[in-house]
DNA sequence: ATTTTTTTATTGAACGTTCAATCAATAAAA
DNA sequence: TTTTATTGATTGAACGTTCAATAAAAAAAT
C-alpha cells in the first residue's frame, strides 16, 4: 500500500504503538515485533524510519515530553492575569493534564523515567524536563518570597506534583486527577499562607473542576 | 571451596550482587553473568540458590522493603513520647534512612518500582509497602486531624515522601537527605498548623543533623 | 594420625530461545 | 516504467537455564 508522504503518518503511528506495547506488557517486553503489531505494520518498518529500536524509544519520549510542556505553557497563556498564584496552579493543573495521566503516557513516562538512569541519551531529556518544572515553579515563588525560601517551596512542590503522579501510575485504580490537583494546590496555598502571602482566593480555570 | 552452611552467606553477597549490577547498568542490563562476577561466583549457582533470575531479583527487592520497613519502626521504637507529631517525623526519618538513600539501594529501589506495574509478584509486594507508609501515616495524622483531612493528609504527605526520593535518585548528585527531611517536615507543620493544630516545637531526634 | 568414603558446594560448557537488525524481493502508486 | 514504501525470512549475538563433572570439606574407617 505504499503511498508517497508516508513517513510522518508512519512514524506517529508507530509512537503510538510504542506506548500502547509499553502499556500493555512493559518496556522490557515491548520488542519490536509487537510494537508493529499494534501499528499494524511489519517489523522491518522500525529500522527504516527510526534506525532502530533506540531511535523509536528516544522519539517516544521526545513526544511525551514536549506534549507535557505544551499543556503547560498552553494554560499559561490561557490565563486573564498574570498573578504568579495563578502561574503557579496552571502549571500544577498542566502537570496533571489528562492527556498526560491516563494509561499509556502515564506508563510509559514512567518507564522512561527509570530507565533514565542508565541511559544517557534519556537522561538527558528527562533532565530538561525537571529543571524546566522547577524552574517554572522556582520563577513563579521567587515574586512572592525572598530567594531561599522560594528554591525550598519549588523543590517541594516539584516533589508533591511528581509523587501524586508516580504514586498515580502504580495503583492499579489509576491517577485521580481532581484531587492530585486539588492536593497539590492546597499544599500551594498552605506554602504561601506559611510564609505570609496573602492568598487571593483561586481563580477557577478553564478546564479546572475544582471549585 | 565447598563449606557446609554457605546458603546464607551465598544468598545475603548475591543481594547484594544484584543490587551493585543494578547499580552499574541498570535492571534491563543486569544479566545473571553480570551478577555473579560481581558476587564472584559462576552463573549457575543463582539458579541453584534461587531457582532462577526471577527469584534472585524478588528476594533482593524483599531485602530492600524489610530493611526500610525496620528502619522505620526502629526509630519509632527509640521515641520518649508518644505524641502523634513525633512518630509522624519519626516514619519521615525512616524513609529517609541512611542505608535506603545511598546509590544502590536507590537505584535498585526505583527499578523495581518501575517493573512492577507489570510483574504481579513485585506488584504485590509494593503495594503492601505503599499502603503500610500511606496506614501509618494516616493513624497517626487521625489523632490530630478529622478523617477526611487525615487522609487526605497522609495522601499528600506520602506523595512528598516518594517524590522527593525519586527526584534524589535521579540526580546525578544523588539525594541530599538533610535537605529532603527538612523539607517532608516542614510541610508536616504547614499542614498541622494549617488545620488549627498547635505544633509542639519538634523535639530533636537521635539520628537527626536538624534543629 | 592417616586414609578412605561420603556429602556438599560449585563450575562452566552446551542448549534452546528470543531478539534486533538486515536486505533482497515485492507490490502499489506515480 | 520508475519510484517509493513495505515485507518477512534470515542472521548473528546474547541470554537464562541445565547438568554432568569436579573439587573441597566433613565424616567414617583404618
Amino acid at each position: 500500500m505504499p503511498k508517497v508522504g508516508m513517513e510522518p503518518i508512519r512514524r506517529q503511528q508507530l509512537i503510538k504503538a510504542t506506548m500502547a506495547a509499553i502499556d500493555e506488557v512493559g518496556l522490557a517486553d515491548a520488542t519490536v515485533m509487537r510494537i508493529a503489531r499494534h501499528a499494524g505494520v511489519s517489523a522491518g518498518i522500525i529500522s527504516h524510519y527510526f534506525g532502530g529500536k533506540d531511535g523509536l524509544l528516544e522519539a517516544t519520549m521526545r513526544q511525551i515530553l514536549s506534549d507535557l510542556g505544551e499543556a503547560v505553557t498552553a494554560r499559561r497563556r490561557a490565563l486573564a492575569t498574570n498573578a504568579p498564584e495563578a502561574h503557579l496552579a496552571a502549571i500544577i493543573d498542566g502537570n496533571f493534564d489528562r492527556s498526560q495521566v491516563t494509561g499509556p503516557v502515564a506508563k510509559t513516562w514512567l518507564a522512561f523515567w527509570a530507565s533514565s538512569m542508565h541511559q544517557p541519551q534519556l537522561q538527558r531529556l528527562q533532565q530538561v524536563n525537571d529543571r524546566r518544572l522547577y524552574a517554572n515553579l522556582c520563577h513563579q515563588l521567587r515574586r512572592l518570597l525572598p530567594r531561599e525560601e522560594a528554591r525550598d517551596a519549588a523543590r517541594a512542590l516539584a516533589a508533591m506534583i511528581d509523587g501524586l503522579w508516580l504514586r498515580g501510575a502504580l495503583t492499579p485504580e489509576g491517577l485521580d486527577t481532581d484531587r492530585a490537583r486539588r492536593l497539590a494546590r492546597e499544599y500551594l496555598d498552605q506554602l504561601l499562607h506559611a510564609h505570609g502571602v496573602v492568598t487571593t482566593p483561586t481563580a477557577p480555570h478553564p478546564v479546572s473542576t475544582e471549585s
